[in-house]
DNA sequence: TTCGTGATACCC
DNA sequence: GGTATCACGAAC
């Protein structure tokens, strides 16, 4: 299975209240503060997986919360993963993602960079890049740290951008 | 808009 | 050990 990412958002270390990291390191949150390029998958609201990309060195915490894709290969394994509902809602949303792609714990920590489960590949650049604040924080909400591609149909809904720009 | 659902973290 | 909180989704 595949696809092109198309809504991420950042998250950073001690000085970003929305982080899982802000109030230091805990067993949940360990490999947020470990290397770049690794898998931070963690549970949340009783139900759903979220996956993020580790990128800062060693002792510094951040990461990318990958938050929807354009699904490519494997869009009937997707579906099926995903149970009842298609279209288009296939892996729009942190949650849809994981399940769409069957991501869990058993992928927390993979180094992505060396990983034949999990890794990024280089794909088309995006026409157009919008950004807004991030969804679904009640701290940190200044921070225009949602990037999403103009237009495409496969982001999740939510805020418009507050302006867009050309990669 | 509402509610399901369970891990986590931090305070006792 | 208790409990408030939570980087969400699906059905109403």
């Amino acid at each position: 299975m595949s696809g092109i990412i198309a809504e991420t958002e950042a998250y950073r270390g001690r000085r970003d209240p929305a982080s899982h990291a802000y109030r230091g390191r805990t067993e949940r949150n360990a490999v947020m503060f470990g290397e770049a390029g690794h898998a931070y998958v963690y549970f949340t609201m009783g139900m759903h997986y979220c996956l993020n990309v580790t990128t800062e060195p060693p002792g510094n915490a951040g990461a990318v919360l990958l938050r929807a894709i354009e699904p490519l290969e494997g869009v009937e394994e997707m579906v099926r993963n995903r149970g009842q509902d298609k279209g288009v809602h296939i892996a729009d949303g942190p949650g849809r993602l994981t399940k769409a792609l069957r991501i869990d714990r058993s992928l927390n920590g993979e180094d992505i960079v060396t990983s034949e489960r999990l890794f990024i590949e280089r794909g088309p650049k995006p026409k157009r890049l919008g950004k807004s604040t991030r969804i679904g924080v009640s701290k940190g909400v200044d921070r225009e740290w949602r990037f999403f591609v103009m237009g495409s149909r496969f982001v999740s809904k939510g805020k418009p951008p507050v302006s867009t720009q050309n990669p």
